[in-house]
DNA sequence: ATTATCTATAGATCTATAGATAATGC
DNA sequence: ATTATCTATAGATCTATAGATAATGC
C-alpha cells in the first residue's frame, strides 16, 4: 500500500503538518512521529526531505512567525499580533513556538525572530536611549509570549473566555504607558 | 560503598534538589536522575520517598511557589514578586515553572497556584466588575510569565542586562495603568 | 529483623538510519 | 534505472520496579 509517488507534495505535506504542530505544540511537545502521521506520510521521508527535526522546525517556523511582523508597519504591529494571538491563528503561535522553545534547536531561528520583532517595537518607543527602547520593546514581547503562554497551557480561566475587543483594548492601553512613559532612570522615581 | 543510612536526610536532599531543578528548569526540562544526582542519592530512593516525579513536583513546588505570595499585602505583592524574578530567586522561579510545565503532570498545583495568584491581583483591579477584574489580573500574571521565560529561555538581551530598577519601574507604571483604567466594554473605545 | 541503599533492568518513547520494496521514466 | 516510499531496527533517553546488598536497632 504505497502512497502516489510525489515528492514535492510530500514535502509539502510534511511542512504544512509541522506548522500546525510546532505552532500548536512547540517544537519539544511535537514529534516528529506526530508530523507525518498528520501528514499522511512515512515517518523516514520526514528525514529524507529535511535531514532532521531542527531543519524541518527552521523551515517550518522562519516564514510564518515572521508573517505577523510583516503584515503591516509598526504602528499596529501590537494590534494585529494581539488579534492574532487571540485568534489561535497560526503565525502568533508559530512565533511563540519558537520564543518559548527552549534549548539549543531553535537557537538561530529564536535570534532572527526575537531581533525583528524586539527592533519593531523599539521603533515605537518615546525614548531618545536605545537601550531602554530595547528594554521596553522586550517587556511588550514578554508580555505577547505570557498571553499566549497562559492561554496555550491553562486552557481555561479568564484570558480563554473574555471578549477579545477588551482584552486588546486593556493591552493596548497599558502598553502605551510602557512605550511612552519617563525613562525612569532613578529607581524610585515611579512610586 | 552505601551513603549513611538517614532516611530524613536523603529525603530532604531529595526535595531540595528538586526544588532548585525544576525552578531553573521545569517540569518537562528535569530528570528524576538528574535531581537524585544533584542530592548525591540513589535514583531508585526518589521512588522510594515520593512515588513518582509528578508527587515529588508537586511536594517541592507548592510551598515554595507560594512563598513571595504569603510574603505581604497583595498592594506590594507585583513589586516583591518583579524583585524576586529579576534576581532568580527559587521562589519566584517555581512559580513560573509551574506554570509552564504544560500538560497534565502538574495541572493540580497549577491550578491551585493559578487561582491564588489571580486572586490577589485581581483584589488590586479598580473596577466593579469581577470578570473584568480576573481578566486584568490573568494579563498581569501571563505579564510576569513572559518575563521570567523571557529571561530563563533567551538568556540574552535587554532583560537580562538592563538595571532592575528601571525594569520594575517600566513594569510597576504600566502596571497601575492596566489595573486603574476604564473597563473598556466597548470594542473600539481604547484608539 | 528491619529497612535504607544499591544494582540491574524492563518497558516506553523518540530521533535517526540502513536497506528492502515498488512505482515511475526512459 | 532511478528514486519515492516503506520496514525494521539501532541507539539514546527516561520513568519506574523487582530484588539483592548492607547497615542499623533490638
Amino acid at each position: 500500500m504505497s502512497r502516489t509517488r510525489d515528492s514535492a507534495a510530500t514535502r509539502r505535506a510534511l511542512l504544512a503538518a509541522a506548522r500546525e504542530l510546532f505552532a500548536a505544540q512547540g517544537y519539544e511537545g511535537t514529534t516528529v512521529r506526530a508530523v507525518a502521521d498528520r501528514a499522511g506520510v512515512n515517518q523516514a521521508l520526514l528525514f529524507r526531505y529535511f535531514g532532521n527535526k531542527e531543519a524541518l522546525f527552521a523551515e517550518a517556523a522562519t516564514e510564518l512567525a515572521l508573517a505577523p511582523l510583516r503584515a503591516g508597519p509598526p504602528e499596529t504591529l501590537l494590534e494585529r499580533i494581539l488579534t492574532a494571538l487571540l485568534d489561535d491563528s497560526p503565525g502568533a503561535g508559530m512565533f511563540f513556538a519558537v520564543l518559548r522553545s527552549g534549548g539549543r534547536p531553535a537557537e538561530a531561528v529564536r535570534e532572527q525572530l526575537g531581533a525583528a520583532y524586539s527592533e519593531a517595537f523599539a521603533s515605537l518607543a518615546g525614548t531618545d536611549d536605545p537601550a531602554d527602547a530595547a528594554v521596553r520593546a522586550d517587556l511588550l514581547l514578554a508580555w505577547l509570549l505570557g498571553i499566549a503562554q497562559l492561554r496555550s497551557v491553562l486552557r481555561a480561566g479568564p484570558l480563554l473566555h473574555a471578549d477579545d475587543a477588551a482584552v486588546t483594548a486593556h493591552v493596548l492601553r497599558a502598553a502605551r504607558s510602557l512605550l511612552a512613559g519617563p525613562a525612569a532612570r532613578e529607581p524610585g522615581l515611579s512610586r
